[in-house]
DNA sequence: GATGAATGAGGTTTCATTCAT
DNA sequence: TATGAATGAAACCTCATTCAT
């Protein structure tokens, strides 16, 4: 009962269905994308919102857990902060189907209040740091998480080119950092 | 006689309505909206899709008209770049509506190429100085476009953080830009 | 008021779409087809039906006037027999759309029982000449008007071949009408 | 799953409302026909256009098997014709409904190629019969597949002539048959 | 008399969800 | 537990008809 293995199989149909058709994307087609039946679905999920929700935590924490691997927690400010900034472009670029719906999810308005707050909870670590970003450079003066706003906004920028020039990926991610860290500077 | 008023109105509505419930707001709810039959809307745009175009073309082109009025054209690169920076900031926080749909469209499907054809049409003023800020500071080894992306994406930061802060809007588009031009020096 | 060179155009019009749509052709397409906005039609006739039951009786009446000049009334049953044939043929085949929609409006249940009362009136001349057929060769033995049927029928076959082989027409017309005439003798 | 008895009632249902209101005969009431809901229809055929198209293929097959069953294959060229002749005005006149709504898909521009096609293939035993009439009598110098569409004029016209005269059915069959005859000799 | 904008009922189709098997 | 047939509300769109200009 409760198959781990296909709520994995449902979730993963369901960032393939979406990032092709929109949110819109019915549920049939998700349940016969992860080989299951029709009505399936509903016994893992519990509406298609509850499934869009459920999605949405498992992309953000995936991403998540991208930044915590291999973090230098005791490394000074750059360090991390390009760490941050590495780690979070890499899963974006690895996996961009898992992005765009992670951007339409978080543009529509079936995600919860509850969900974006338990997300807003598995921060401490990467917060620390964007908290001490925000204190330096040009950002001293602007409204506390700024510095957040901010660095997600550069790599939004980063992303955007990437798809347009593939190529010069790594090369992108580095530069741009760069450009990003004269403003802490 | 088809009334140019009656088109504005179901433009009008259908901001409302997806700033609302996002595009699947139904011509239906459009239609009674803007005070019309269901219908009507029909004899105005020929389909939901002809909507959705002509209402992005509408917003893109009068975000646009903000910034080439008084567009200081012979003055520096940087008072141009913080013209554009500042009129195009004032245009999103005045109507965030407007910009919510404007970016729901951007990211969907039913925008055709025709329509993003005719859009970067309009560019030109603007183009010229993206195009200088490209060769200046931190920009100079990123791909041609990104300086423009990069403005696009803090201008983003700024707007997200307007929201939480309304007060101290003035103030934060002004610092921003200086954080930004950072980057460019 | 009420020009009756509107009222044709009108007419005609209607024959063009419904051959190339069906019954379903939309009135606002009509009235454009004739060079009128897309109320002026119901100022000639006051609903769809009502269009429709003219048509098939202009149509109708014209085939009808078709046969009757030129009319060998003196001559014998097989000349009589044959200018009917023949002068039908002629018509449907010049008039392919005509006959189209005549056979769709005959089948859909449009055409009002007035009508096709009004329709039955305008015999005399041809009704003689069937009655007389009716009562020669295998047709004696048979309820009275299957000979008109039968000839009726034989045209279709001639015209649903003709349709195939364009270039064979003049010869079929004629062939067609010694293969129904041995039906006769 | 899908039931077959359902998929039957559909199409039951569909030749009851298209012999009465016409192929604008409406979804809904069609699914209401065949007692179910207005949305289950659309699990069993695809679209309008599909059914129509099943619709076609099944009432043409039907109609075929009675002429297949029983055929004579081994008897003279007038035995066969008559066999055809008599099984296939028999379907029609036991089934006028269906005859009816046949006719009219016939006519009808939702057939596609394909279906057509797809009919054409069922004929080998009556197209040998129909062949070697061609070569006969009067047809002998019309164009191949005359004869079949002259004896299905034929039989057009004798269905015609039942349907206003029910009791004499079955003498009409005959005799007309001898009628047709007379051409073939 | 002519126009064409407005109407809203009605048509086809999709889809989340339920439930008997 | 898994299935997928059934449902019907709701979406998009068309069109005959009316009526103010």
């Amino acid at each position: 009962m409760r198959s781990p293995e296909k709520r994995q199989a449902i979730l993963r149909a369901a960032v393939r269905e979406i990032a092709e058709t929109g949110l819109g994307a019915s549920t049939a087609r998700i349940a016969r994308g992860a080989g299951l039946a029709e009505g399936t679905m509903f016994r893992y999920f519990s509406s298609k919102d509850d499934l869009l929700n459920e999605l949405y935590i498992e992309l953000k924490t995936d991403a998540y857990r991208r930044i915590c691997a291999d973090f230098p927690k005791d490394s000074g400010l750059r360090e991390r902060a390009r760490h941050i900034w590495t780690a979070h472009l890499r899963w974006a670029l690895e996996k961009p189907d898992e992005r765009k719906v992670s951007v339409l999810l978080h543009l529509s308005n079936v995600v919860s209040a509850a969900t974006r707050e338990r997300i807003g909870t598995e921060r401490k670590m990467v917060g620390q740091t964007m908290e001490e970003l925000g204190k330096c450079g040009a950002f001293k003066d602007l409204p506390q998480g700024f510095a957040s706003s901010a660095m997600a906004a550069m790599q939004e920028a980063v992303m955007e080119m990437a798809s347009k020039k593939p190529r010069q990926k790594v090369m992108l991610v580095e530069l741009a950092f760069d450009a990003f860290w004269r403003m802490v500077k």
